[in-house]
DNA sequence: ATGACGATTTACT
DNA sequence: GTAAATCGTCATA
């Protein structure tokens, strides 16, 4: 495996969502503003979005609309989507060329730039977070602490200046990973309980439970 | 043009 | 535990 600071390369991203979703968990998510800032974090949770079969994805049916295009683009790029009318949340597009698979970032472990990302949450919402384990578990609070908005959506994790993936100490042993559903998609039927969320066993720095 | 709905977070009972 | 916040996006007309 290569050493820990070294940047993932368009062929690491180049896999299936679910061996992507378990491989990302101990990576590294980094976040370069445009000030030079460097903000950083551990991958603790994923999701593995399994594209046009999967009633839980924003590409489900094959639907191509303005703002799930990156979906389509080539493994490695980002898909950033703004929700709930004030939430932006991060996936990691894979899959072969053109195939709408995603996994999306749901916790990091704050690492590089703890003050930056608690004045951004702090900012962002009147009221200070007490904790370092309340900054990124989430995958909006996540996008939050790093500044992701949809400036970011579409970028190329394998060269863009502003975000990349580093294999920091992960990918981490089986045992330590914890499978479960997916949360908030009880709209989409069979597909709501499919186990396709993963999360490090004894982290708090998770979304919940 | 319009209405319904979120891959969420937070506060409050 | 429940509910509010808040608006871009999408399907329907």
């Amino acid at each position: 495996m290569p050493t820990p600071s070294a940047r993932w390369i368009r062929a690491d991203f180049h896999t299936d969502p679910i061996s992507l979703a378990r491989r990302l968990i101990g990576c590294r998510l980094v976040r370069l503003l445009p000030t030079g800032e460097r903000l950083s974090g551990e991958i603790v949770e994923t999701e593995a979005y399994l594209g046009v079969r999967d009633r839980a994805a924003h590409s489900y049916g094959g639907r191509r609309t303005e703002r799930v295009e990156s979906m389509y683009a080539a493994p490695g790029h980002s898909y950033v989507y703004f929700t709930y009318g004030m939430h932006y949340c991060m996936n990691v597009v894979c899959g072969d060329p053109g195939e709408p698979v995603a996994v999306l970032l749901r916790a990091i472990r704050p690492v590089e730039g703890l003050d930056l990302m608690l004045a951004a949450r702090t900012r962002a919402h009147g009221r200070t977070i007490p904790r370092d384990r309340d900054l990124c578990s989430g995958p909006a609070k996540l996008c939050q602490a790093l500044r992701i908005d949809r400036a970011c959506d579409g970028l190329d994790l394998a060269s863009s200046d502003a975000l990349a993936v580093e294999w920091g100490g992960g990918p981490v042993h089986p045992s330590r990973l914890r499978r479960t559903a997916r949360i908030g998609v009880a709209y989409a039927g069979e597909w709501a309980d499919k186990p396709l969320r993963w999360r490090l066993r004894d982290s708090e720095y998770v979304s919940r439970n």
